[in-house]
DNA sequence: CTGAAAGCGCTTACAG
DNA sequence: CTGAAAGCGCTTACAG
């Protein structure tokens, strides 16, 4: 690999001056600038990130922390963040945050505190206080996706609302035997994207005089056979529901699948609505509340550049989302 | 953050001490590295990245290289990826190499030389001549997974054999009519793998005395929709296929949806193939050659673990793939 | 506008 | 077994 002192004799000037031609910070003249480009790209110079890094303190990288990597909402926001990054020059570095303990404190206490990366965009991992502290201990900006803890800037999308959307649409159409699939507990109190979502759900109700009983929370994990195993206890009953809100789009083709099974049509049979706007909704036919991403792994990616250049502070923001109407859901029987 | 000569001076040692006893490389006295395990994590000192790398040459940093970050395979290996290389304490950089010349060569040129990794996986990646050089010019390691160019060490499944699996299953069963989708050009020759599945499926259907003629191909771009497009294409002839083979599981859901659009039963009117193992293919009760994608992300990252640890070069290899008989396919009516 | 020099925080021959 | 010192390849006050 060539280093700047080669571009320095090249371009016969210092490596002082080749440092200020290429970073564009200092004065330079136009003709020194102008020979310096030359002898650098004509030697194929690239400064080394170790090097620069360790003169200036920055890196010139953002740290993600993502719970999962194969799920489709995680990939779908990771590949937001990485479409407005790249350009900028940004490299992103990916830091798996597993539920177990121990690796998840390798990761914060050690991984990341390498001084690695610029800033931590952190995608829906649920922090423990002291793990929060952790992250805050770093000393750089944090930029959550979904509300995880009250300590954390974030970009959250108004998860009660999104629930009351898409429970106000069944109950629009005529269902009062609704059930939800999602997380039933509310330990994470009021930063738990899952636990928002069947507040919303159980609001919207409440507001329709329709009394919700524990029968109608079905928990399940988020993944599609959570979301099938939910439904077919659900569908299994004397009583089942008529209409059936997941908490996510994965879930519901989950619970499609378990209709299918049981020789019930949806939606004839079976109204069922999602949320995330999942590529396949189209294909499942599904009503979902679409909350767009892609869009909101860009709209992080920006807030970290942002914070970045300005060195201000980063700021919470709230994030669309949209009800789209498909043919999984129609009027009871 | 604090630093080395803050953790010598609470030892009571030199730097040089310091870093013998927390790397483990050169001799320190058991008492005097106790006493350095025990000042550093007291102090909770973390190595700088920027600094340990500029002295040794070394990042402890994979780069990994994907096409895009939101298809289900890529997101399965890189998956796999990380889940070796992180409790090893290696970091994964990921590298999106859009289709686009200018932000891929912006990535091969510029990114990559910044020397920020230690080793490349590049992921189903098509370079060309040039874009291949400029991988090889960084004099790292470079692990591919699928073939991707003669001059890069891969991990294979042979694709061949995998589409002659998949072919044969249908023949067996009594079909004759028997169509493909995938790629249908041949641009990248022995090493694209969209070409070597087809060609395997030619060669099994060449094999049972049947002719391919350029009506039982339809390219698709790997895709649900491109997969639901090239299958309608095939289903709305007058001389339709009693069966599909499919060169990925998400084409094969695509042909699913369009059969079921027409009032076509699987598998009674229409059989059905894919390739991947996709996480809802039993859901679809797709048969399927299930290739493993995550258990080939584990083993690229072994692969390039091997390299680092041992300076040797990398050896190709040949990856596992299986197939799995669902109810998709059933002898033709 | 430009250069000499110090410094970023480690690692590693070298000497003892 | 341990320390002093050079060096990794940049950047940036400082001086001119």
């Amino acid at each position: 690999m060539v280093g700047i002192d080669e571009v320095a004799r090249r371009a016969g000037v210092s490596t002082a001056t080749v440092s200020r031609a290429l970073s564009g910070r200092g004065t330079v003249s136009a003709a020194t600038r102008a020979r310096v480009l030359a002898a650098a790209d004509e030697l194929g110079y690239v400064v080394s990130a170790a090097a620069s890094s360790l003169a200036t303190g920055r890196t010139r990288n953002v740290g993600v922390l993502v719970p999962l990597l194969d799920r489709w909402f995680y990939a779908q926001v990771l590949s937001g963040i990485a479409t407005r990054l790249s350009p900028e020059g940004y490299d992103l570095t990916l830091y798996n945050l597993p539920d177990a303990h121990a690796p998840r404190r390798d990761v914060l206490a050690r991984s990341l505190r390498r001084n690695r990366v610029d800033a931590v965009i952190a995608l829906s991992v649920f922090l423990d206080d002291e793990e929060v502290a952790e992250l805050q201990r770093l000393g750089k900006p944090v930029i959550a996706i979904g509300r995880q803890s009250p300590q954390l800037v974030a970009l959250t999308v108004d998860d009660r609302a999104v629930a009351r959307l898409a429970t106000a649409h069944l109950l629009e159409l005529g269902h009062t035997a609704v059930a939800h699939i999602g997380e039933s507990r509310g330990r994470h109190g009021e930063v738990h994207v899952p636990t928002l979502r069947r507040r919303g759900f159980e609001q919207a109700m409440t507001d329709a005089g329709i009394p919700v009983h524990g029968d109608l929370l079905e928990p399940a994990d988020f993944t599609i056979d959570g979301g099938y195993r939910a439904a077919g206890r659900l569908l299994d009953r004397a009583d089942r529901p008529t209409a059936i809100f997941a908490a996510s789009d994965e879930m519901a083709f989950g619970a499609i699948f378990a209709a299918r099974e049981r020789g019930l049509r949806v939606p004839e049979d079976l109204s069922v609505v999602g949320v995330d706007g999942h590529e396949m909704s189209g294909f499942f036919a599904l009503t979902t509340v679409d909350q767009f991403p892609h869009a909101q792994g860009e709209r992080a990616a920006e807030a970290v550049l942002a914070v970045l250049r300005s060195g201000d502070a980063p700021e919470p923001a709230s994030l669309a989302f949209e009800l789209v109407v498909r043919n999984s859901t129609a009027r009871p029987a």
